[in-house]
DNA sequence: ACCTGAACACCGTTCAAGT
DNA sequence: ACCTGAACACCGTTCAAGT
C-alpha cells in the first residue's frame, strides 16, 4: 500500500478510537498494535501523528478534560460557581471511568487541563482569596471529583456475599455494593462537595473579619 | 540448581524487593524478570508462590494498607477517631506514592483492606449514624486520602517557566509547585479534613434532633 | 515442593523501504 | 508525508524437566 493519495489516520480519528476502545474494553485493551487494527492500519503508523504512546493518550485525556464547562467560574458567586464546576468535571470524568486513572497524573502539558487549572484558581483569587489557599482548594476538589469518578469505592467490593459475611462482621451488605455504585459514588461527592462548601464559606467569612480587623487597626495607628 | 534444600523465596521477601522496586523506581520498573533477577532467581520461580502478577500486586498493597492505625476506631468519639484514622491512612500511602494508584482499585478480596473498611464503617454505625451515611463517609475519607497520597496535583505541574507565564494568566507561579508539592498535598488534606468534619458535625447534630423530634411525636400521638 | 530454561503470544518502538 | 513489514528488546505466563 504505503503512502496513500488521502490519509488513512488523523489526530481526531485516533483519539476517537482510542477512547472507544478504553472506554468498552479497559485501559489494558489499548495497545499500538490492536488500536491500529481498530483502525485499518499497521502499529507502526500510528507514530507518524504522535511520539510515543504517551503522548497519544495525553490528547485521550485533554480531550475529556476539554468537556468540562468553566463559564461559571470568574461570573457567578464563588462557591455556586465551584460546585457547578466540580459537578461538570465530575460527570465529564464519570463519562469515562477507565481513563481516571491516567488523568490522575496530574495537568503536565495537556492545553486543555491547564486552562481549567488557571480558570479555577484565578477565579478564587478574584472571589478574594489568598494564592496558599486557592491552590489548596483546587488541589481539593481535584480529590473528590477524581476519586467519586475513579468508582472505586463500591466498585472495589466483590460481589461475593460468603466473603464478608464470615469473618468482617460489619460487611454483611457489601457484597451489594457493586450494583450501587453509582449511587455511592455520586451520594459521596455530593456529601463531600456540601461538607467542603460549608467548611470554606465559614473560612471565607473570618478572611474577611479578619481583614476588616486590620484595616480598622491600620487606621487607629495612623492616627495615632 | 533445580529445588535447592532451603526454599530461596518466600512470601515476605517477595513482597519486600517487589515494594522497594516500586518505591525506588517505580511501577512500571516491577516486571516479573526484573523482580526475580533483585532475587537472585529466573522469572518463572515467582509463579509458585503466587498465581499471577496481581496477586503479588496485591499482597503489596495489602502490606501497606497493613500499617494503617485502627485502634481508634469505636473507641474515641467518632470526630477524632475519623481525624487520626484518615491521618494514618495518609501517612501509610504518602510513604509509597508510586503504589497508590493500585490501591484505588478498591478493597477486592485484600484482609487487611476489609479489615480497614469494616472498621471504620462499624465505628460509624455504632456511633448512631445511618448505614448509608456511613458507606458515603467511607468513600468520601478515601477520596480524600488517595487524592492527596497519589501527589498528583502539584506534583504534575512541570517545572518550566514559560510554559505557563505565556498562556495562562493565573499560574505564573505553577512551575514553583514541584517543589512543593508535598506541602501543598498535606495542606489541601488538611483542609478537607476541617471542612468535612464540620460539615459532618453538623449534619450529625440533625439527626440527633430529629431523632428528638420524631420520639416525641409518637409520645404524642400515643397519647391522643 | 521449588527452581530452571525454552517457548508462546503479546508489548512499545525503530527503521529502511515503498509511493 | 504517510504507510508498510521486519526487527529489537522487552513483557506475563505456561510447561516439561530436573532434584
Amino acid at each position: 500500500m504505503a503512502r496513500p493519495r488521502n490519509p488513512l489516520l488523523s489526530h481526531e480519528r485516533i483519539v476517537g478510537a482510542a477512547l472507544g476502545l478504553v472506554d468498552g474494553e479497559g485501559l489494558d485493551a489499548l495497545s499500538t498494535r490492536r488500536l491500529a487494527a481498530e483502525l485499518g492500519v499497521s502499529g507502526p503508523s500510528l507514530y507518524h501523528h504522535f511520539a510515543t504512546k504517551d503522548a497519544l493518550l495525553d490528547a485521550v485525556v485533554d480531550a475529556v478534560v476539554g468537556e468540562v464547562r468553566l463559564d461559571m467560574l470568574g461570573r457567578d458567586p464563588w462557591p455556586d460557581a465551584l460546585r457547578a464546576w466540580a459537578r461538570s468535571y465530575r460527570a465529564a470524568l464519570a463519562a469515562h471511568p477507565n481513563l481516571v486513572p491516567v488523568l490522575a497524573h496530574g495537568p503536565g502539558r495537556r492545553p486543555n487541563a491547564l486552562r481549567l487549572a488557571d480558570a479555577v484558581f484565578g477565579a478564587l483569587v478574584d472571589a478574594g482569596w489568598p494564592t496558599g489557599d486557592a491552590t489548596r482548594i483546587g488541589a481539593l476538589m481535584r480529590y473528590l471529583v477524581f476519586g467519586s469518578a475513579l468508582g472505586s469505592f463500591a466498585g472495589g467490593f466483590v460481589d461475593d456475599e460468603g466473603l464478608y459475611a464470615e469473618q468482617y462482621p460489619h460487611l454483611g451488605q457489601a457484597h451489594l455494593l457493586a450494583d450501587r455504585q453509582r449511587a455511592v459514588d455520586e451520594g459521596a461527592f455530593e456529601l463531600g462537595l456540601d461538607s467542603i462548601l460549608l467548611g470554606l464559606e465559614a473560612r471565607y467569612a473570618r478572611l474577611g473579619e479578619q481583614a476588616a480587623a486590620a484595616t480598622s487597626s491600620n487606621r487607629y495607628s495612623a492616627r495615632s
